[in-house]
DNA sequence: AGCCATGCACCG
DNA sequence: CGGTGCATGGCT
């Protein structure tokens, strides 16, 4: 199983009075877009639907999206991968920034199991005991 | 590269 | 008419 873990912005949970509801996915790295659906680059602005399912059951479908006007508009400059539709859940847990986001699933499965755990607790320990932590981008861990 | 912000459309 | 999401621009 691939899992891969983001510490929450402000921006992410809404606490900015932004109203674009989503998360942002570090564009770059081979094995979250492999672990993401395939998103074709030569398409505008792709998108793809995911089904996610929280740890108490709950169904949520949550759209990715590859804003890439760069390289389909005159002017664009758009470059980047988000998640949306994220505001109900992430309301309904009291997320906040600072929290981790988690994002899971089993090789060749088909739906997501998704989760926000609290700051306080996940950062600090498992300095070299717990399961490996690597960064592989700004907010964002692959745990092994 | 990543996060912050917003005008407008849509929908209840 | 208020909330949410889309698409995009802006700032650090």
């Amino acid at each position: 199983m691939k899992k891969f873990l983001k510490t929450l912005s402000a921006n992410d949970v809404g606490s900015t009075g932004a109203h674009m509801g989503g998360i942002l996915i570090p564009k770059g790295d081979d094995e979250l877009l492999a672990f993401l659906p395939h998103l074709d680059p030569n398409e505008y602005n792709p998108d793809e639907w995911i089904l996610c399912v929280t740890p108490d059951g709950r169904e949520f479908r949550l759209r990715y999206v590859y804003y890439n006007n760069r390289f389909h508009k005159p002017n664009g400059t758009r470059n980047e991968y988000r998640i949306t539709h994220l505001t109900k859940y992430l309301k309904s847990e009291g997320a906040k920034e600072g929290d981790i986001f988690e994002i899971s699933k089993e090789d060749g499965a088909t739906r997501y199991l998704m989760n926000v755990v609290p700051a306080t607790k996940d950062e600090e320990e498992s300095a070299d005991n717990g399961p490996v932590r690597i960064k592989i981008s700004a907010g964002w861990r692959r745990v092994h």
